[in-house]
RNA sequence: CGGGCCGUGGCGCAGUCUGGUAGCGCGCUUGACUGGGGGUCAAGAGGUCGCGGGUUCAAGUCCCGCCGGCCCGACCA
């Protein structure tokens, strides 16, 4: 590619308002445009980087025996009820009509399609299967973020594998997840695999690929010990015993003037530090009350609350709701003499005696509260959410919290959309048995991004060679001289011929202004020809990642440069 | 969906409080001098000030409504 006559809209500011670094890079570099919120036009530079990422994907895919499919993204809404997503699902899918007035969807993803498909397998013969597509989704998100991180349109590599039982399932998932670690291995990622929760995909069993990343919206607790790894709304943790007093015979009620939250408490005389005091929320639970106890000093992880508690619909409840369930304002609630409500407890108050809570009383608490004896629980659960310094559930060692980026995420699923589809086969005794599938994902953009943030520096992006738009700029630094113009035009056609992605830059501009924008790009390789190098008969050859530079020869530089490059394909 | 901020040449912004000829930097075009890290000078092009309505002799500026974008939170596969 000739720069001169190339679409490369580098630009000398940064975007307003961005927050994401990889956003303003991309942007900056031009590699991407906005259409509108979360919705982005890739330009010829985006779809290179994000064509590498594909390539690489594709290569595992197929590496583990899957085919490539391709179906639509816009589907009828007869398949989305027959899964019982056309509901559960919610705003988060776009939906319109056709002239007839049917009702149609966009995918949000493809499980649905790829079970109607599998529907006409009919034989345990012909399974295992792994079926994959590259194909755009659609999710109406509340507030997409972030440049290319959280968006509304998007390229999903989604596959699907079919087995005829569990163990089946278990090796296909096992594939993914070592073929998921090839592609995050290539992309240059430390990716760290937790357990997940499933969420609306249904399924006994999930697990996220997470890199850690400032510019995440996800928490993990990670253990660099052991390698204990989890979503935070799923991780566990050990915390140092507390030995607690005798306590009082009863709780005995005591004056808290103006005291409303925990740390007021803690810090009044006669009060009681965080971890001896008990929290208790409030939550309306499909009409009913719901007391949640936690620790003072600990969060309570809602998603761990959904994902234990059935419901149809949970809030934390409104003033109003409290004040009539309690008597009293949030900062002096408690669950002492509420056996009427339900009321459940995070396990880290098992057992504990001699605490203060609120005494449903504005303006008092209770002391020598003991929890088996005073609090009514129906039902201990791990409602806590970890933090870091708390030990690993496994090696006991502390462990962090992390924010990251999830970039790929692969589920059990189980029968549920082969049921719904009807998708199954004849097994060995003649029965008819539903399919067992697993569901698999990696967001291309997203993970072009997260490359970016991963890679980057004061002055631009540094890309890897696997995914860099061009391997090698040849910078002619004067264009206008016959000598360094074709010793240029020389190098830049040897290397093309040896199937290196090579773009001459043949602007007339000064050398500063092809430098900057080269280091913004990220092209990992530059070679430099000027008339100071070719007076000592040599190019200069500059690697973006360190900023490492070598005098090559000129006879053999192409050779050179080639060498380097494939060293660094993989 | 709640809270906050913003919308003025391609990009980044000032001007809005206090109504009176639409500005700056970068980029772009042409020319000259330049030429190994975003150079200098000169001359240019480019704007229905997000949209609609209202107030006023006069609206980028004041009022009402709408649309769009960003950030925080909620939500999220």
């Amino acid at each position: 590619m000739r720069w001169s006559s190339a679409f490369i809209p580098t630009l000398r500011d940064d975007p307003a308002d961005a927050e994401a670094i990889s956003h303003k890079l991309l942007v900056r570099a031009g590699f991407i445009r906005q259409l509108m919120a979360g919705h982005y036009s890739m330009t010829p530079l985006g779809l290179r980087s994000l064509r590498k990422i594909e390539a690489i994907v594709r290569e595992e895919m197929e590496g583990i025996g899957a085919q490539e499919f391709r179906l639509p993204c816009m589907h009828p809404r007869e398949i989305w009820e027959k899964s019982g997503r056309w509901d559960s699902v919610g705003e988060e899918m776009f939906r319109l009509q056709d002239r007839k007035g049917a009702d149609l969807a966009l995918g949000i993803t493809h499980e649905e399609i790829f079970a109607h498909l599998a529907s006409e397998l009919r034989s345990y013969k012909s399974l295992p299967q792994i079926w994959y597509q590259f194909q755009t989704k659609f999710r109406d998100e509340a507030r997409p973020k972030s440049g290319l991180l959280r968006v509304r349109e998007f390229t999903m590599k989604d596959s699907y594998t079919l087995d005829i039982d569990d163990a089946g399932l278990d090796q296909s998932f096992e594939r993914h997840l070592q073929a998921y670690r090839r592609i995050f291995r290539r992309f240059g990622f430390d990716v760290v695999a937790v357990e997940a929760s499933s969420g609306l995909m249904g399924g006994n069993q999930s697990v996220e690929f997470m890199l850690k990343s400032d510019a995440g919206e996800d928490w993990i607790a990670h253990c660099e010990k052991c390698g204990y790894a989890a979503n935070v709304e799923k991780a566990q943790s050990i915390l140092p015993e507390i030995e607690d007093g005798e306590g009082l015979a009863e709780p005995e009620k005591f004056s808290t003037p103006g005291i409303k939250t925990i740390d007021a408490l803690a810090e009044m005389e006669g009060g009681a530090e965080a971890s001896r005091q008990i929290k208790t929320l409030v939550y309306a639970i499909d009409g009913k009350t719901l007391l949640i106890l936690l620790r003072g000093d600990h969060q309570l992880s809602e998603q761990k609350l959904i994902d234990q508690v059935e419901a149809g619909e949970m809030r934390a409840a409104e003033p109003g709701e409290i004040q009539a369930a309690l008597g009293a304002s949030p900062g002096s609630l408690g669950a002492v003499g509420k056996g009427e409500l339900l009321i459940i407890a995070d396990e880290a108050l098992r057992g504990r005696r001699d605490m203060v809570t609120g005494a449903n009383e504005d303006g008092f608490h209770l002391r020598g509260v003991d929890i088996d004896r005073d609090i009514d629980v129906k039902a201990w659960l791990d409602l806590r959410e970890v933090s870091t310094g708390e030990g690993c559930p496994m090696c006991e060692t502390p462990f962090s919290v992390h924010k990251t980026i999830e970039v790929g995420h692969i589920f059990k699923l189980g029968t549920k959309y082969s049921v719904a589809m009807g998708a199954s086969v004849q097994n060995e005794s003649g029965a008819s048995v539903p399919i067992t599938m697993g569901s698999y994902g990696i967001g291309l953009e997203r993970n072009l991004a997260a490359v970016v943030e991963a890679n980057h520096d004061s002055v631009g992006i540094c890309w890897p060679v696997n995914i860099a738009p061009y391997e090698v700029v040849v910078t002619v630094v004067k264009p206008k001289d016959v000598a360094c113009h074709e010793a240029g035009e020389r190098l830049y056609e040897k290397l093309g011929e040896a199937g290196i992605e090579v773009v001459i830059d043949d602007r007339d501009e000064r050398p500063g202004v092809k430098f900057k924008d080269a280091e913004l790009i990220g092209i990992p390789y530059r070679v430099t020809i000027g008339p100071k190098g070719l007076a000592d008969n040599i190019f200069e050859l500059v690697r973006r990642a360190d900023g490492s530079k070598r005098d090559l020869p000129i006879e053999h530089a192409a050779e050179t440069i080639v060498e380097a490059v494939l060293d660094e394909r993989f």
